[in-house]
DNA sequence: AGTCCCCGTCCCACGATGCGGTACGACATG
DNA sequence: CATGTCGTACCGCATCGTGGGACGGGGACT
């Protein structure tokens, strides 16, 4: 079936508006469209609420309308609220802090952190984006991405935090490869000097990776020695813990 | 300037997509449009990944990409991470709970609580929703609402939680006057029995309301004797710290 | 098994709507 | 003051979107 032109063209435009672009003439120049069509698009996002004007400017903003339609920050809250006690105990458990990052397009972002109880800490991270491919939580949700996904995020140059940060393709490819197969991974120093992380996948009722639970600590004393195995074991185990399935074993 | 109507209908679409309705025919009936003009806009709409089928059935859900449009889930996480401290010290500072709530539409969500010292503690809240007028930070939040939002709202029934919850459209109007006037609200065993709370709005860089700040504890023993207005004061003092402007008076 | 109903898809004729060029006023800059 | 750029409004044109209707598929019912 045809589809309808201009509803793409006001998408196209959407997105522009997203990526920063504000006027009319500068949306016009990118999306290879004459103004006069732009215009009458804008005018009629404007109308429907999914962009504003800021102030009395010709600057354009997304508007409150696409946040409306989606409304994801509701299930966003609820699972870090779900996710906290896990991270609570588990903090207990084993002496370090605990955390959990979500995934925010190619980046993933810490959205709760739990202190250890050591006077020497991991500082708190919350709120703050890293790479995916910056330290164990984002390796963890890369292993769940497509095929081009990956290949598309690969393509382009990848930023090293500190000189041990896997930057080359290849090797990401290889510890995707093993988080796929063993469900958890560690990083030593890939994002922060001194820090090692074990992460795992955190999934939905459905299967779906909601996000990456983690414990990190001073590399010096984390993992203990001999202790990786263990530690990498209780991560994915609590990480199944937060939407356990009924024992009769699935969601109906 | 004119607007476009296909893109005016394709928005109506996603709405009526967003709400619910799943089917071609379904979708047609509410949007009082043709099959034919339902199916293309829809066509349309899913080869842009606005909206997406499930599985190979002919129901549609929103996609991804308004999603990806959107990103507020990022903003929502940091503004939880910017507050989380203020919550903590306050805590301490109280002695009681706190906690920070943002607004979902016509509800608030609790996103971040934090425990008092005391052993008769209120329960964990994090994630739960409550109708904007049931309790302190609801309150608050609807003291910020344009008149027709107010209208609006206050033409429907009105769940009351407890016998003490204020349900009468009048009785709620004078207390957001009074919010409107004092900055805060206080209100007693209006969502739970035994549990009082203060609120007032934590504001964005640029004065936009982002959520409200709050205090909680057990009836019998908060506010003190005589401490409701100094903890008031407290509340609002902690809320205007989490964006507080430099100390030249202002942001530019 | 046959019939009926409803759904989603596709096609096509038609004209309404969206397109895009252009002019103009406002504003900023030198 | 001259010039350049922007956003807006207008208008002629024809392309694109509309909507009616046919059709095949699938499910429900007898």
């Amino acid at each position: 079936m045809s589809t309808v032109q201009s509803v793409e063209r006001a998408f196209t435009i959407l997105e522009y508006v997203s990526a920063g672009a504000s006027g009319v003439t500068e949306i016009a120049g990118q999306a290879q469209l004459p103004k006069s069509t732009v215009a009458r698009l804008l005018a009629t996002l404007e109308s429907l609420g999914a962009i504003a004007r800021v102030g009395d400017s010709s600057e354009y903003r997304l508007g409150p309308r696409l946040a409306e339609l989606v409304g994801p920050v509701d299930a966003t809250v609820q699972l870090i609220a779900a996710v906290r006690p896990h991270l609570e105990r588990l903090a207990l458990q084993l002496g370090e802090g605990t955390g959990f990052a979500v995934p925010s397009g190619s980046t993933v972002q810490v959205a709760s952190q739990v202190d250890g109880e050591h006077a020497v800490q991991v500082r708190d991270y919350s709120g703050e984006m890293f790479p995916a491919h910056v330290g164990a939580p984002g390796v963890c949700m890369m292993a769940e991405w497509s095929d081009a996904d990956l290949d598309r995020y690969l393509a382009r140059p990848l930023a090293g935090y500190t000189e041990h940060t896997v930057v080359h393709p290849q090797q990401i490819r290889e510890r995707i490869a093993l988080v796929r197969r063993d469900g958890s991974c560690w990083a030593h120093e890939e994002f922060a000097l001194g820090i090692s992380t074990v992460a795992a996948v955190v999934r939905g009722p459905k299967g779906r990776a909601l996000g990456s639970l983690y414990a990190h600590g001073p590399t010096y004393r984390f993992p203990g020695q001999g202790d990786a195995d263990w530690i990498a074991e209780q991560i994915r185990r609590t990480a199944q813990q937060v939407f356990a399935p009924p024992a009769d074993g699935g969601w109906h």
